[in-house]
DNA sequence: CGCGCGATTGAGTAATTTCAAATCTAGTGG
DNA sequence: CCACTAGATTTGAAATTACTCAATCGCGCG
């Protein structure tokens, strides 16, 4: 377990044992069941949640009752409602499991903590959160400039692992087309 | 000019009279004319813009020749191809002057020298980034779970002052909807 | 076997695009 | 002050794309 979260981050900063045992003493460890809900749409948001194993979803209820995802995430990626975490507000997503999850868990006060006292964590948490903007920047590209095919095979191209644990229906709702348009593309 | 930079910088970190000047140093001031680019689509990417005067917009040329337009930037906002210029990578957009502008700019180099040397700045990069990231984010949701019209009215509400200054074929482009479309919307 | 969930298919409707033409507007030069 | 032009905006009409609602299919599991 420690290893795993070790290894993220000295993809980016290096760190001693000591270094390490004193970051970690900032998390803690937390399991989910499949369909366990993690953070309630409307509710504050206490954690940043780092996946050890598992997989979840993050997705806003619109007041049509229909649910619209935001982000997925799987081993090796952080998950959370930013906007409430670092602001204090209400969530404006709910985040679930869609499979058994474990995970790092770290509150604002203790990332904080971490990142004035480490200023290394600092650097590593904020080329984490750039890679996230880019990464935010591309999907809003492809949805201003992509027909909803296009958009499923740069999806498959990017994340074939990801898609592979997904039903279909939630990655039609991730595209942002209804699961019927998603069945009636040509996908091959 | 100076002042400008250095309050937008002290809306997140405070810094002395020398640190600022230190900071400062590693800015350089530059002039642009309208419809003058900034950043060539397929170059290399060698600033970070801050704008202190003026308006910016940054998008993809597609294949079929279409302009997508994935951001806009005015006074006190920061804009680059982030991905080109943190990964060195050919910029996958163009930037080009809707107004005549002013801008501070920084090299890669210069932003890695200055969050080492200060970490209180590294700490303002992330901040921004964060901030950058929520606003992203807020508009992937819009896009993929609003109609058109209600991404205009998401868009207007939010930014008022941006959309006056903006041409209605560019907001359309921004919006992911042709220029005839909405057009036809009711504004009201 | 039968239930439940996800995926697909059908049919009608709505939203958006495309291409073309018309209209409007601001700035320029006479 | 007017005429003219370039660019932006609007409008029209047909074609495409996507959505909704309903029904059906397929499959794994108790």
């Amino acid at each position: 377990m420690k290893e795993i979260l070790r290894e993220h981050i000295e993809e980016i900063i290096q760190l001693t044992d000591d270094e390490f045992a004193y970051v970690l003493s900032h998390f803690t460890l937390k399991n989910f069941k499949k369909h366990q809900i993690v953070v309630h749409q409307d509710d504050p948001v206490k954690y940043n949640f780092f996946i050890l194993k598992g997989l979840m979803k993050s997705a806003r209820i619109a007041s049509d009752g229909k649910e619209h995802i935001v982000q997925f995430a799987m081993e090796n990626w952080w998950i959370t409602d930013l906007e409430a975490f670092h602001y204090g507000t209400n969530s404006k997503f709910t985040i679930d499991c869609l499979e058994d999850a474990t995970t790092y868990t770290i509150t604002l006060e203790n990332k904080t903590k971490l990142c004035r006292e480490l200023s290394k964590m600092e650097h590593f948490f904020h080329i984490k959160t750039t890679a996230g903007y880019i990464a935010l920047q591309k999907r809003v590209l492809c949805l201003i400039s992509s027909k909803a095919q296009d958009r499923y095979h740069n999806l498959l191209e990017q994340y074939p692992g990801l898609i592979r644990r997904l039903p279909k229906t939630m990655i039609a709702s991730f595209l942002g087309v209804s699961r019927e348009t998603l069945s009636r593309l040509d996908l091959n």
